[in-house]
DNA sequence: GAATAAACGAGACGGTACGTCGCGTCTTTAC
DNA sequence: GTAAAGACGCGACGTACCGTCTCGTTTATTC
């Protein structure tokens, strides 16, 4: 009789997998190593034990390694407060932010942003990915709504936006260090122009 | 006996200046044309119709070829409206970098920015690029805080970034089109900041 | 209830026999239509709508492919002539192998020639292939022989092999068209040799 | 002062000429040691210290370095007996052919010939070379007919060709192996044709 | 008619070589 | 004597097949 997984069991455990890990392992490797410039495929087909076709069968470019990265990375959601204050949850939550842009996931994202500049697919990937992270994050403004500290005209996912707008300003134009005052202050903001009516749904 | 350049003249007119003036127009024909990624030094110098040698001899990779070819854009610098209004100031201001967004000057800035993920030297010449720029549109937020529209405290320059912020946002990371209502929705966010105080001088 | 062959036969019907079938006739296709170096066995698996891994299993490279195609090709052996007068018989035979020389056979037996210098296997087969044909052929010059029309210290095969050598040298070396004319002169050289007692069997 | 080489000298001494002698002697060593198929354009730009973009931009493949070789040998040309006798001359003519096959010259020879059924430009290149080598040989039967042995109809060049075919033959389709009994009866045969009027100008 | 052995289909995998492209350096040529 | 032309070393690209290897699915035979 044949070895079968057990039912539950999330990912395959064939060879198969085995290969996508030991790839995802060696791009996360190499990025944190020597940035997004040093990843290519051969290195990584190297560093992973494989066979560079085999990398190439199932991912079209250095992009699509990063893409994968990120999926993993995506598991690990950024944690919401809830103090019961929408300003101090909206401050904590862009400290966070900073926190997750710092360190290997930060050159990630800028390597995946610096991407999709000319990559659609990356492009499309990253949107969905912050698409979804936003929708989450909102959950924090729509519980500030309900409690009266925000008009109820706001659009809690442009708040969000809002909030993550100086931030990416920052690392992706003036390569400015992001800190706990730059988080403070954009989480602020964004609280200032909500409360001003400019970040309304129908605006 | 060797042309000279009638003085006064900004550019010297010799054959130094005639292959800049021929690197620079086929860089911005190739970028305009095929975009970023097939702008390579051979396709430049043999559009040019120069030699790769002498591109390099000038230009140490496309990155400072567009350096090159910003700094002629700088040139025309986005004009700055005066109404004696800082939020029609403000919202002219953004339409005109929504507008300098559009076309072109777009393409160029986007590619500048993911190159400056990577490379220093870009990095810095966009940061100065925008300073000066900023510093300009600042003039604007000035005449508000002297006519008593802002509060005294507001940094100036904070504002203008502050007002940049979501449209780099929307250009880099969501890729949603830029149009006016944006750019004032933009202007707006970025003076309710700024009269909540969140964009002070020493905050 | 299966479908039985009736008997007499050659071949059985089953599974393994239509995949044959199947593959020699993609091979012939693809020979015929792209030429020998287009001849992989991925494509030969797929125009044949069958699995790589059958190819494999019972070839093992296109040259194989190649000498099973020989094999159904050698069923269609050259007809023998028999006038009376061994100059007139060879003339025809010369004519037919000429005429075997051009078509999809003739393409075959190039590449079969290229590929032995490299591959012994295919070189055993060919020799094989040969070695039956010009025996066959060899019996015209023993009715020769036995008419007086040629010395009986004439080696019958040797006489053929001198009159196949020349089409040989012009299809491979020269490139040169075969023709009726040609084929009629190796046939005379052939003869003119066999009666100056330079193809004799102990010379 | 720029070094030049003294005149006379046959080939340019700068760099791009040793790398051309690398290149040719990495083919012939190569060729020598591991036989033709394992002639790939890599190996052999390792074995000459080049980078293979270097090698790709002179030669088109494999073959193309093979014609390159052919081109040296050529130089080292079969030499022409002259003992009086059209018989003697072709014989030993005959051994100088089959010694010049016997060795690395032979198996290049057999590469170019299998190489030329399908690439059209190493036929071209063989065409030439035979036809100019033939041409060479063609003096001694010129010299026979001068001396009455041959009849003048002779068409020279067809004696030499008739000469060679059996040769081929062997070489190439029953890959048997040359001595010097085989090259005597390959010259005593054209001979034999030739005065039985069968090799004839205007045949 | 069920059991079983063989052949098949599907396709991932580790490899090797392909031929191309662009980089940035270094020679050579020509003006 | 300088600058254009372009050969070179280098490294990665992305593709094509190679031949091997499971692994699950037919077929065909055998008991």
């Amino acid at each position: 009789m044949v070895h079968r997984p057990p039912p539950g069991t999330l990912r395959p455990q064939g060879r198969t997998e085995r290969v996508r890990q030991a790839v995802v392992s060696a791009t996360r490797g190499l990025l944190a190593a020597d940035g997004y410039d040093a990843l290519t495929i051969e290195r990584v087909a190297d560093a992973a034990g494989v066979a560079k076709s085999t990398v190439y069968r199932r991912w079209r470019d250095t992009a699509g390694l990063m893409m994968e990265l990120m999926r993993e990375v995506a598991g690990a959601a950024i944690p919401l407060a809830d103090s019961g204050s929408v300003d101090e949850d909206l401050r904590v939550l862009a400290i966070e932010i900073v926190k997750f842009f710092s360190g290997t996931s930060g050159a990630m994202v800028l390597a995946l942003v610096a991407e999709s500049v000319h990559n659609p697919d990356t492009a499309a990937g990253m949107r969905e990915f912050w698409a979804e992270r936003n929708e989450r994050a909102a959950i924090a403004v729509r519980r500030g709504i309900d409690r009266g500290e925000l008009p109820s005209e706001v659009d809690p996912v442009e708040v969000i936006r809002a909030l993550g707008a100086p931030l990416y300003y920052r690392m992706l134009v003036t390569h400015e260090p992001l800190d706990d005052v730059v988080a403070a202050r954009a989480a602020a903001a964004a609280l200032a122009a909500a409360r001003a009516g400019t970040l309304s749904r129908s605006d």
